[in-house]
Order: structure tokens, then sequence, then C-alpha cells
DNA sequence: TTAAATGCAAAGAATTTGCATAACA
DNA sequence: TGTTATGCAAATTCTTTGCATTTAA
């Protein structure tokens, strides 16, 4: 299944008139394969572990081009490095400012709020780039702090 | 009305132990003053006007200690630097990604979404960290792109 | 007088860019 | 064979930190 979602998106994109090289074909494996929001970094990682030599510049171009054909789309979760996410899955974030908690935020919240935003400013909504942060059910209650 | 808005701040951090230092005086002032959504680069040219010895350093420590103090907060309207407001003014953002501008969020969409949220996750949102993105009304037309 | 704040220089993280070389189509 | 993509080094942007000195209270 995941191999197939590779091999979809490779074609696809040679239709597109892109070249597939080693670095960009193991960049897509690691965005389909691997784990959910991986930064730029954890998948420089993941890419090294088969192909030693790729930089990270690369990878970044790779990101970069592959988020210009819509293939993929880039989130921020709090400060420090962005994530990445097919576009397929894209979605709306959020971030428990204390223990670093990330949750998919319910569809339907995000559509109420767009649909409202259409309605009032005609401002059409695309809210997966930053996350919404706040506290957790847990920390909010003054409880626990596990991460930062 | 904005000197007194300044003066009682300025108490209020007297009392909390604060010393109210050149740098740290022209960093409210240019808060309370001046226009709305600066960045710390931006504050540093307004203090610098009237003090050119300020350097970086001490307007981000000083930013980070009014944040620290409840007094500011910073936003993130996009990439790019931070933006600060007096946290008596924290409201949403929604941001065009095309041509930039900013809007305040109506509080009420904001309000519903965090009541969402609040009730069918247990989460307290504090949706003022990030700005909502997407495409404002001219934009979303395939009119206009006057900024980037 | 003394703890807190500053100036300065330097480091840091994340990302981007310039350019000669390599490699896909 | 001719672009397109890559490796590498270096630059950029925004922000943070270490440390000796100054200063508000």
């Amino acid at each position: 299944m995941a191999l197939e979602a590779l091999d979809g998106l490779v074609l696809r994109l040679r239709e597109d008139g892109v070249r597939i090289t080693t670095a960009r074909r193991l960049v897509l494996r690691a965005m389909v394969d691997g784990p959910s929001h991986p930064t730029a970094d954890e998948l420089l990682t993941t890419v090294r572990a088969m192909a030693p030599d790729v930089h990270a510049s690369t990878v970044y171009r790779n990101l970069e081009e592959l988020e210009r054909l819509g293939v993929i789309v880039h989130t921020h979760l709090g400060h420090g490095p962005a994530t990445y996410h097919l576009a397929t899955e894209a979605h709306g974030h959020l971030v428990c400012e204390r223990c670093g908690l990330a949750v998919e935020a319910p569809q339907d919240l995000v559509d109420q709020m767009a649909d409202g935003a259409l309605q009032r400013l005609g401002f059409v909504l695309r809210p997966y780039h930053f996350a919404v942060l706040g506290l957790c059910a847990s920390c909010a209650q003054g409880a626990p702090q596990p991460a930062a």
C-alpha cells in the first residue's frame, strides 16, 4: 500500500516532467512510509540511512519542489523546524504549549471557522499552515508537563 | 492616553520588582505608542531613534521578560520575524498568504472553535500565537497580489 | 551596594543560495 | 546531449548566550 502510493507519486511526478533522482525518491519514500510530521532534518537522517551522501540542501530543495507541485505541505507546530505531510493528509493541528502534545484538529471545528470567515470576510481559510496552540486536557488541569 | 498607559505599566512593573531602564522604558513606549504588530527589529529602530546605543539583544531580552511578566505576547503572522502586542490586545489573526493582508479574527469565530475544542478534547485553546492563513477576499477572486 | 540590566561579540538553529559537477530523460 | 538536480561551502535571517561593565533602586 505504501509502496503503491510511492509508485503512483513517482509516475505522476514524471508526467509533470520532474526527474526522479535517488535523493528525490528517498525523500518521497520517507514521506510515504515513515512517521508522520517529519522535519527536514529527520527526513535527511532517514534518507541518509540509504544514501549517506545526500545533503541537507538537497532535501530542502526537494521539499520546496514537492510543495510547489502540490504533493506535500509544511506546517509549523511550534517554534523550531517545520514539519511536512503529504498534501492528501493535510489537517489542522492543536498543540499543547506545555507538553508538546499534537493532535489533529476536528475537521468540523476547522470547517465551522472557515465557513464563518468566508461568509463574514470573504476570507478563504487554509488553517493548516500553523498549529493552534493551547493546553491539552492534562496540562490544563495543572497536572503533568512531560516534555517542554 | 497612551502616555497614561505607559505610566501605569511602569508602576505595575516596578511593583513586580522590575527595574525601569532607559531601554526598557523605550521598548514599552514603542509598544504602547507605536504602530501595532511591530517586530523586534522595528522596535529596535524606534528605540534607537531616542537611544542609539541600545542593542538588539537588549530589545530581545526585554521582550522576553515582558512576555514572561504577561505584559506582552508575540505572534507569528507568517514566515519571518515574530510580531509583538500588548497582552491586553491579544487577538487572533487571519493572514493572506498571497498579499500579506492581516486582519483581526472575529472573536466569536475564535471562541466557537475554542469552545468546541474544550468540550470535545478538553483542550484549552489560546489561538493567538500563530495566525490562521488563507486568501483574503481580493486574492481569493484571483485578483490582486500587492505584496508577497 | 548589589542584584539586575546592558553592550558587545560571538554562537546557534533553520533555511537558502551560488556554483561547478554529476546524472536523469 | 542538454537540462535539471546534486554536493559542498558559504551566506542569510532571526534569535540567544557568555561575559565584563554599568546602573537602578
